[in-house]
DNA sequence: ACGTCGTTTCGGCCCCGGCCGAACCGTTCC
DNA sequence: GGAACGGTTCGGCCGGGGCCGAAACGACGT
């Protein structure tokens, strides 16, 4: 496919708007994208099949529902990454909702399956500090850090690591913080336990999380993340 | 600017023509880019009004020209990035001239103003073996690199490295290899440096160089690069 | 001063593609 | 079986935008 064609597949604002809905990472059916964009459900049904037929999404039926997602993660990246810059020297937000939905994103937001804004800076850097994780030509995961995670019950999936399989560990920029945080097999644990732990939660249907104040005391305890990193301010 | 908005921009098989032409990192008058993209110049004119307009490009008017070159590095990455995501899994190239072509590109070209293809690769490599370059929380210049900088007369700009200025060294990831060549001020005139002492020289008009006779002795002397990196397959 | 050349502006043409509603299909629930 | 529901297909409408040619503009060379 040619950049021009590629580059259609996000130049329409209501596929555009799907894509950015899916960075949550969770599967939306099609019913859901199409009054989440305000479009009559043929017209999402069509926007949906291009999508899919250009490699952006993947999709999922079941029973009278189709699921869709994005693609993998690079495709979660690409999209951050272009609105990052089509967004760079915006001016400042004009309604207090969307000011309100933006700072809560930076401040912690799911990024396709793993952690981002500013608690997902903080962790990897907690990680990184304690030496769970070092940086040599790229991130890997100590000796000490594997035992940390069997000690915390956080597990990869049983295939991780393996020649094919996703990287277990994968630097991720984050566009508000312009830093780095983790991706691959362990982001995406990591992210799953602090939902399922409800360390995290989300706000509403958006992409951003709120932490909560059992979550807060763990990541203290845990990695000796400071409470300031993630509240609100 | 939305993401559909700026994804607009690349939409069009014109405009996407004129990006991919840039990435050879030269600045070219609207007339050119109108006759290579097949276009009246009106055409082109108005094109290139969009893409200024949106940040992409750059613009420098001299007299009657107007030359135009990619806004800066984070462009042709970005356009790096999604012409490789459009093409993952493409079929081989119908035509021999287009194989010829991208098997050049493969072997050594330009991205934007530093070296990449398997010749980016193979410097960087060397840069590292020989300890002139370190990789630790991100590629830096070690204190014997700066002296083999100033022994071979390659210069930096005067304020490389101030805060403000771009970075001197930034690894930036090629498509073809899957490998982090040289970006940065450094790559930049590194690059300069092998165009300007006929180390390297362009093929047509593209982004393709061909590494010369006296250009595969240079690297193999001062670097240790391996002539088969770079020759004919 | 005049012609040439690169570029820009404008008017007008035309087609692509996004949108909807209506009809249809398959699943689920009663 | 029938009704409700999510999703899809199709036909038709409509606007945006890419294209060109004509005309104008400004820089340059003679």
């Amino acid at each position: 496919m040619s950049l021009a064609r590629f580059a259609a597949l996000l130049a329409d604002p209501t596929r555009a708007a799907f894509c950015t809905a899916l960075l949550d990472g969770r599967a939306w059916t099609a019913g859901e994208l199409a009054r989440h964009a305000g479009v009559a459900p043929s017209t999402a049904s069509e926007h949906l099949s291009r999508l899919i037929e250009g490699g952006l999404l993947a999709e999922e039926r079941q029973g009278r529902h189709r699921y869709v997602r994005l693609a993998d993660q690079t495709v979660a990246t690409l999209i951050e990454d272009l609105t990052a810059f089509a967004e760079r020297g915006a001016p400042a937000p004009r309604t207090l909702r969307e000011a309100t939905r933006l700072s809560a994103e930076a401040r912690a937001r799911t990024c396709y399956d793993h952690l981002a804004g500013r608690l997902g800076v903080a962790v990897a850097d907690a990680l990184l500090d304690r030496g769970l994780l070092a940086d040599e030509a790229g991130l890997t995961v100590t000796e000490h850090g594997r035992a940390w995670l069997a000690e915390q019950a956080i597990e990869l999936p049983p295939r991780a690591g393996r020649r094919g399989a996703r990287p277990v560990v994968r630097s991720c920029l984050d566009w508000t913080e312009r830093r780095t945080h983790v991706g691959g097999a362990l982001g995406a644990a990591l992210c799953r336990t602090a939902l399922d732990r409800a360390w995290v939660e989300r706000i509403g249907s958006g992409r951003a999380l709120r932490v909560t104040p059992s979550g807060t005391r763990a990541l203290h305890d845990l990695l000796g993340v400071r409470p300031e990193a993630t509240a609100a301010r």
